[in-house]
DNA sequence: TCGTTCGACGAACACTGTTCTACAGGCGAA
DNA sequence: TTCGCCTGTAGAACAGTGTTCGTCGAACGA
């Protein structure tokens, strides 16, 4: 039924040519695209127009978007080595674990807006994470109960922290309309007695990129700190 | 060039019988969708034609789908009266407050998601919230800078938590996909050396909607113990 | 050499948010 | 009263989305 190709038209060797299709080669695609274009631009057509192909070709290495999602989360959240768990400065150890997390995070902008779709976190990365953290916990003098808990607190935490501030670096909120929206906000406040924001109507200066790295470092402080008196009663 | 209706068909007096469109009665159905078919049934065409009307109608009132979301998590977060600062009671009632707010977003199952997209809260209530949080904060003897701070991280985690107890509440996470992904992680562990993941093989059973209030509870318990040794410092 | 199987992928389906455009009704002015 | 305007109502359409169906071609085991 087919025709074979007319001799003068040279059939390109199509697939020989391109690299081969595979899950690790789509999810690494898929980053490269986050860290162009932004995490909205990442669609299934893009990421196959990327690979010059169709979106059908995708999904037989990923089951859906949100498997996709998973995977590049868990891809970006790729740190160096694991802290190895030293009970006399152990809080140090938690909070910089903390800090390379969100600056994984934020080495892809966006990314962490995609990391609250992943339920259990079940990527190796996350797991090793989960590990080193509940053992920095542990060696900390805390239950397995009282680790957990806080683990998962301080992952919530931090996932929450790094979607804000990515947002804010990466230009995905319009800055100027964000500015504009805290302009009106203050006016309308203004307007009113001065009793009703007293409070609100000074703080708006203090929520910026400058001082994102403070907001961090103090409410690890303020938890970290209420872990301790925890584990030293 | 428009011909009359011809006269035996009766021309419903369609403008009058329904009520009349407004941002008000749109965020009031959009939220009525919400409770019934959960937060992503919450289309502009779902919205308008539970209105009776198009989609492009609703735009005359809301200028887009994100404006559309902010109201709506606004009026979600309607609470009762706000608490009149006890400085002696302060903790027990930031702790109040925020409970509050978890169970004003967990009224409406999976408006913590949309939450996230506001950037800076400028809905009344938001407001409101706000600056009682901050009085309470204050009341206990922070300054504003340690005030707004400790106001910020409450929040993030709030909303964060709020999100992942309302999307197991709500059945958005598929309840049965979710612990198959842990039965199967479970059994990915197991089948390495137990040197690897021992405490992760532990916790997973901590983890369900049992356990979420007692989560939510020891996160504010340490964050809070830390505010405190703060304030009396 | 002949099935068989598996990945590639064009086309299509059912959606989405948003805009364009036409139009109808009520209101103020002439 | 009649004319023009203006505002809110929508149908249709545009450009995009995730996902599925079915075909087709190439590679591999028998």
């Amino acid at each position: 039924m087919t025709v074979p190709s007319p001799p003068w038209r040279r059939e390109p060797p199509r697939r020989a040519a391109k690299p081969v299709l595979s899950q690790d080669l789509i999810v690494k695609t898929a980053l490269e695209i986050v860290i162009a274009e932004g995490v909205d631009a990442v669609s299934m057509r893009r990421v196959a127009q990327a690979l010059d192909t169709g979106p059908a070709s995708l999904y037989a290495h990923v089951a859906n978007k949100d498997e996709l999602q998973e995977l590049m989360v868990d891809r970006a959240l790729n740190l160096g080595e694991l802290p190895e768990p030293d009970p006399a400065r152990w809080l140090e150890q938690v909070k910089q674990l903390l800090r390379q997390q969100v600056q994984a995070l934020m080495t892809y902008p966006g990314i962490a807006k995609i990391a609250w779709n992943v339920v259990v976190p079940v990527g190796e990365n996350a797991l090793h994470q989960g590990e080193a953290m509940l053992k920095l916990l542990r060696a900390g003098g805390l239950d397995l109960r009282q680790a957990a808990f806080a683990g998962d607190a301080l992952w919530l935490y931090t996932k929450a922290y790094a979607y804000e501030a990515s947002g804010w670096a990466s230009g995905e909120f319009d800055e100027a309309e964000v500015a504009e929206r805290g302009r009106q906000m203050t006016e309308y406040m203004r307007s009113l007695p001065p009793t009703v924001f007293p409070n609100m109507l000074q703080i708006g200066e203090l929520f910026n990129a400058e001082t994102a790295r403070e907001r961090f470092e103090f409410a690890l402080d303020m938890f970290l700190g209420g872990l301790k008196t925890l584990a030293d009663s």
